[in-house]
DNA sequence: GTAATACTTAGCTTTATGGCTAAGTATTCG
DNA sequence: CGAATACTTAGCCATAAAGCTAAGTATTAC
């Protein structure tokens, strides 16, 4: 089983990469063949056949060879990891505005982790963030 | 003016890394100084900076000095680039279904590719993709 | 004023990426 | 059958990425 963080690592790997989004982008249209992917992005086919095997690798293609072409179809539902992972991002930093909103109104330490960290403290006795100068 | 495709690269770039999504989800719960968030990552802290600094580098974190502390903060707007672009592959192989369905109902060549070089097309800019399709 | 703290800077190492050429292999065309 | 097509495999290179230690530099604590 392929550890979520590690399909995580892989998708923002392969779209890290504007070759591997183009691609993605294009076969968003319908399927298409390595040559005709490879044919407008000035690259040798052996590297482009590098990126094809990393989308391929991270799930967010599906490859078949018919005869001696190799035809690429788009995994939509892979995307779906990326989503995941912002609604998730997004549910942690909205109990975090909860937090704050109840420190505003309430009067308590608006955060100061949970987990990990440990319970050094703000140095400077409040939890700001907006003070003072700045750096070189 | 950074191209909106060196901006998806530094995001996705920034985000494929473990270290630098467990700080990203950390921050999510509020704002924390470098030694706190590297103190649970067995990383030395220089080598934990470079992530802090490639955080920044993409606009997902933003941190300020004070006194000898540097505290680094969340840029929840920032992942809204990733939102976007999710919602560009999406407008475009939803419409590239309908093709198919055109194709499936109708008769034609469901695609055939449109030269693009990326989803390079600022989505909050005027240049749409476009997308003309079937000719023959 | 001396120490401890919290980063910073420098410089180095290892591994991973992305790209290339040359040389196959398997199919399909004439 | 022989040639053209469409990848594949096998190296090889240059650059970037991620981590480390040693040695600063400000700040704050004592």
């Amino acid at each position: 089983m392929a550890k979520y963080s590690d399909q995580l690592d892989a998708m923002f790997t392969a779209l890290a990469d504007p070759t591997r989004r183009t691609v993605v982008t294009r076969l968003g249209r319908g399927p298409a063949s390595v040559g005709e992917l490879a044919q407008p992005l000035s690259i040798s086919l052996p590297s482009f056949m590098k990126h094809v095997r990393t989308l391929e690798a991270c799930g967010l293609i599906r490859t078949r060879k018919t005869g001696r072409v190799r035809t690429c179809v788009l995994n939509q539902d892979r995307l779906g990891l990326l989503d995941g992972w912002l609604e998730e991002q997004r549910r942690i930093w909205e109990a975090g505005t909860d937090r704050l909103e109840q420190f505003v109104t309430g009067g308590q330490q608006p955060v100061e982790d949970t987990t990990d960290t440990d319970g050094a403290v703000d140095p400077t006795g409040s939890t700001r963030i907006t003070d003072t100068e700045e750096e070189s």
